[in-house]
RNA sequence: CGGGGUGUAGCGUAGCCCGGUAUCGCGCCACAUUUGGGAUGUGGAGGUCGUAGGUUCGAAUCCUGCCACCCCGACCA
């Protein structure tokens, strides 16, 4: 391994790459358009799906298992939605294989063939709602509030770690409810519990919208959504929640019993974001020296590191060491003690720099004498000297963790602020996009087929009609027609 | 899937134009000296040059096919 990562500003992409490897966060697969996470990378998604369970859980949710493998002919009961997916579906069409007469290895077997072709998943909505058919009958059943946490396949052309791959980890929430409303409600409220887990635990501000007709869900009636901004100006979605109004209760005949005595189709909502959010995290927070881990996320909140000469030393710096580590444990806090020795202390702080700890406790013979220890923040990094009879130790480090997590959070807003331009012509827009980048806060006459103009000349797509969007009267700003409201433009990921 | 680029040791590379069995750095192993910001020295291990063919006495090098990866488009979370 090679000394220092490649700058930001130099490569943003090559950055990226280079950071998610070398963070040991993930790798390419042998297979096209996969990726081995790494048990580094690993920790933090479950740290991510840790709080995120606990939130659904709280919200009245539950979760099941639904199969990997979807009969073809499910996939197309609903148009839009195969529109939607079709393209881009892995296909298992047998279920043998042999050895191959001439040696060469093994064969798909031909007379294994499947009666019915099966799909991997590309999104559950079709086996849930053919699932949801034998289990709504009555209002009784209903809301039907469910989650599951699978992997899912999308044929990717491009593929980018944790961005984009063939394969991916999410959660789909899927429920059923009895009223239109409720429903709607529910969508809301996953899209803001997404938004909460967003800025309270990834510490990256966003954007609460409702996606375009050309940008929603393929079976949705809306889609929302939760937008945030990367450090090179990009777009991300970080998360959707849709309405799917009675579109897949009508393609799976999912009726229920009303409480007045009638028969309807229930209301349906699904909604899910994916290890796409490592990717999020990396890019919204991480410097030219590595990544830069919020600490509600971070696998490892604090390090310490001794310094020392000979093995005497080492025992007396390892004694002293052990008892903050005690105290910080005591505390909740996940802390390690690096006392390998085949490492300088050097060479740790620019690895758990790279890894993006957030806190690195240094101690030497020094600090010994004196009764300090030696503090280094991660996302500032800035140091400084804690005398250990002046402060308690766990208090400092856990009000720190908390500062750090505040200011990491900060500072992306203000980024994410200082990205977000109002423009009113179309050259003010191409020149904002083209030089600055972010998010254009920009009038759009609602129809699509300005939408499509508009990306076909700059790339830029609508990323979301923010929720919070000042509603004014004005002009859209390609074709000069009559606006209502800003909506939010940006290149994307 | 279109356009461009790259595949040489675990990683990064030189060599390719001009054919003669592979260079350097990092990492790895051993020993010694080191340890408050990626240590130094000495010795050592490690390579079917992406892959399959072809040309040739001889191919990392020339030719053809294929594969993978990267960048830019179209598609998407």
């Amino acid at each position: 391994m090679s000394k220092g990562l490649p700058k930001r500003s130099e490569d943003y992409s090559l950055w990226y790459n280079e950071l998610v490897k070398r963070a040991d966060l993930a790798e390419n697969s042998p297979v096209r358009g996969c990726m081995v996470i790494k048990p580094y990378g690993y920790s933090i998604w479950e740290k991510m799906q840790a709080q995120l369970d606990k939130m659904f859980k709280e919200t009245g949710h539950v979760n099941a298992y639904f199969p990997l493998f979807i009969p073809k002919s499910y996939l197309s009961k609903e148009a839009s939605h195969v529109e939607g997916f079709a393209k881009e579906c892995a296909v298992v069409t047998h279920y043998r294989l042999k050895n191959a007469e001439d040696g060469s290895g093994v064969i798909v077997d031909p007379d294994a063939k499947l009666e019915e072709e099966l799909i991997v998943r590309p999104t559950s909505e079709t086996v849930i709602w053919s699932t949801y058919k034998n289990w709504i009958q009555s209002y009784r059943d209903l809301p039907l509030l469910v989650n599951q946490w699978a992997n899912v396949v999308r044929w990717e052309m491009r593929t980018r770690l944790f961005l984009r791959t063939s394969e991916f980890l999410w959660q789909e929430g899927h429920t059923a409810h009895a009223s239109k409303q409720e429903a709607i409600d529910e969508t809301v409220q996953m899209m803001n519990v997404y938004a909460e887990f967003a800025e309270t635990y990834m510490a990256l501000p966003v954007v609460r919208g409702v996606k375009s007709v050309n940008e929603r869900f393929a079976g949705a009636e809306d889609t929302y959504c939760i937008e945030a901004m990367m450090q090179d100006g990009k777009a991300l979605q970080a998360g959707t929640s849709h309405f799917l109004g009675q579109n897949f209760a009508k393609a799976f005949d999912v009726k229920f019993a009303t409480k007045e005595g009638g028969l309807d189709y229930v209301w349906g909502t699904s909604w899910g974001v994916s290890t796409r959010l490592m990717g999020a995290l990396i890019m919204a927070h991480s410097d030219d020296n590595g990544l830069v881990l919020p600490p509600k996320l971070a696998p490892i909140h604090v390090v310490i590191v001794p310094i020392y000469k000979g093995d005497e030393e080492l025992s007396r710096i390892s004694e002293k060491a052990n008892e903050i580590l005690a105290k910080l444990r005591a505390k909740g806090l996940s802390v390690k003690f690096d006392n390998r020795d085949t490492h300088k202390p050097g060479w740790k702080f620019a690895e758990y720099e790279l890894k993006g700890v957030p806190l690195r406790i240094a101690m030497g013979p020094r600090d010994l004498e004196n009764n300090t220890v030696e503090l280094a923040r991660r996302d500032t990094l800035t140091k400084e000297t804690i005398n250990l009879a002046e402060v308690a130790i766990e208090d400092y480090v856990s009000e720190l963790l908390d500062t750090i997590q505040e200011t990491i959070y900060q500072k992306a807003l203000d980024f994410r602020e200082e990205m977000t331009t109002e423009v009113n012509t179309w050259e003010e827009f191409e020149k904002v996009l083209e030089e600055k980048g972010g998010f254009l806060s920009a009038h759009w006459d609602g129809t699509s087929d300005t939408e499509e103009k508009i990306k076909e000349l700059s790339k830029a797509t609508i990323r979301c009609i923010p929720l919070s969007g000042k509603v004014e009267e004005g002009k859209c700003i390609l074709t000069g027609k009559p606006s209502k409201q800003r909506v939010f433009f940006a290149r994307a990921y």
